[in-house]
DNA sequence: CTGTTAGCGCATTCAG
DNA sequence: CTGAATGCGCTAACAG
């Protein structure tokens, strides 16, 4: 208790204190400067300019929004990282923060909603400015937290339930019943399914609703299904569409969950030689680069994550206080004729 | 100055003070009790968790890291989230980090030198307990700040250079050289280049360095180049091996930048109607999934992203100080024969 | 335009 | 095992 306790791997910091003292200042001299708000003179800002250069000063954002309560981290919470779709988001939330001091704290939840609960009680307890939470999925403790919180939610990728704050995506249910009109109307007959992820994914599930809806009404239904629990890939996608050709009776297209397991779906009728559409047309979702690659682009539906991420952090940003009623965004989606169907 | 200040948009927060006197305690027992640290009487424990669901409290990191200096953020600094092999190395670092509660703060530099400075100061002033960051290749005042911050400091991806601190990766120069020797070993002679983002990507020309090594070595070299400075994409590397095979002389084997771009290459040769690998063999880069679902699996080098992310994280965590002498790991790389090349 | 003062909410001594 | 006091580094009034 004499010596000044050593710092564990910090060097000594250098603190508003001694940049003011070295420059001959007042200490929120300098914090209005580092700020650049409020009014100061051009002569007093450069000589506390050079107080910070030769000292190597970086303010405490820690401290700063402790004194000021407001922190510049914003919450994202997704699923997962595999999924492209989820990177991309995050880009574009990285676009629409770019020139902002905000940073994005991101969390995982591998689709479980007991780790999302922990996940957003972690996030609060750094008080983001801005919540970004992936679907609408939560534990009822977790739509407590975020309400009470009273901070700025952005509900992303769905916009099929009341959200707690703002929604921002697109109608997944609409976009399976598109897809079933669509290929209704391009005559097809004889559906099957590939899905991916049964249990977790619950956007894919409410695609598939919407696709069976449309064929309801028009008199037809889903005649066979390969379905599985794990997450989506490339690989899961040929192995579940070689599995689907197995089965008696023959479809003539079949929907894919999404894009990966199309791909794969692609890849398998490529290596038994079955001809695509004629012997079997085959249909995803997202529009990712990869379908469009293919020696036959892919059909899909094209959805934008980017802009998900994007619009998501500007609608958060448009006011500090909630709405009355929730807000939906819709970023819509679009049928992509391509190849394959 | 008679009404108390509205925050803006938060609730009345609980702070540990309505906590304590709601439970009957100090404010100190309630800290030690929501960091289950310190010696607590279980009858008072349960007496101050009721007060904590009464009021919901959640305790200020922000608070909480100022009043201890340290914060249990981890800055993470990528280039970027379209190349998928940067989300496999968050995802390592997020199951390195799972059940703890440190948080990554991620930002993104677009391959730029300048943000990636910007980004080091800004992540800095959230003193972080850790900084990973992809690659060596930085500004000067990066890598002073870096230096000077005293906290650690990860360089993932490669090994090819001197870490600040830590370095987590594999030898990319050495994959090339490898590449090169295994295909000679093969037998080919003509070999063609696809590249991708050639200014901006530093580990992709460092493996085109070890190729040119091995083929100087042998007495060969690389007879025809197609490089573009755009990102890696499967469609840049379809139209790049296009372009590639409009030129005169033939290669016998392509290498590619990674395997995005030589997916990109073995649609181009479906389509384009040449036999893979007798009329023309493709090598690429990484190990995706893709490369390995496709109906030719793709001779390829598989690195290990997400052991790249885990183990920085264990490495970063194994002590708080420095050592005397940079550290590097070597998460190593291993050929994959597949049956493109 | 600038300096002084008083907290922000919590973790950490140190007595008790 | 527990409580009171001190201050982390900064920002926000406010007075000058």
């Amino acid at each position: 208790m004499h010596q000044k306790k050593r710092l564990p791997s910090k060097k000594a910091k250098v603190t508003v204190r001694d940049v003011a003292s070295r420059a001959g200042v007042g200490e929120s001299t300098v914090s209005r400067i580092m700020r650049n708000k409020g009014p100061v003179a051009e002569e007093t800002r450069a000589r506390v300019m050079e107080a910070v250069q030769e000292t190597g000063y970086v303010p405490n954002r820690i401290a700063g929004s402790l004194a000021s309560l407001d922190s510049r981290l914003i919450g994202v919470i997704v699923p997962s990282l595999s999924n492209i779709v989820f990177p991309e988001v995050l880009q574009g939330v990285n676009a629409a923060l770019k020139g902002t001091d905000y940073q994005p704290v991101i969390s995982i939840t591998d689709y479980d909603k007991d780790v999302e609960e922990n996940t957003v009680r972690g996030l609060l307890s750094w008080k983001p400015a801005v919540i970004l939470i992936a679907g609408f999925d939560h534990t009822r403790a977790t739509t407590r937290m975020l309400e009470e919180s009273g901070v700025r939610v952005v509900e992303m990728m769905d916009i099929d339930s009341t959200p707690i704050d703002i929604a921002v995506g697109m109608s997944h249910r609409g976009a399976g019943y598109e897809t079933g009109r669509h290929l209704i109307q391009k005559g097809y007959q004889r559906f099957g399914y590939v899905g991916h992820d049964w249990k977790a994914d619950r956007r894919a599930r409410l695609r598939y609703e919407g696709l069976s809806d449309a064929l309801r009404e028009a008199g037809l239904g889903i005649m066979a299904h390969a379905i599985d629990d794990r997450p989506s890939s490339i690989g899961l996608g040929k192995e579940l569409t070689a599995k689907l050709c197995s089965l008696p009776g023959q479809a003539d297209v079949v929907i894919y969950s999404n894009d990966d397991m199309a791909v794969g779906g692609v890849f398998h009728c490529l290596e038994a030689g079955i001809k695509i559409p004629d012997e079997m047309a085959i249909f995803g979702f997202n529009g990712l680069d990869i379908g469009r690659a293919l020696p036959l682009p892919l059909s899909t539906v094209r959805s934008n994550r980017f802009m998900i991420g994007k619009i998501s952090i500007e609608k958060a940003f448009e006011s500090d206080e909630r709405g009355k009623e929730p807000v939906r965004i819709d970023t819509g989606f679009e049928i992509f004729e391509g190849a394959t169907a």
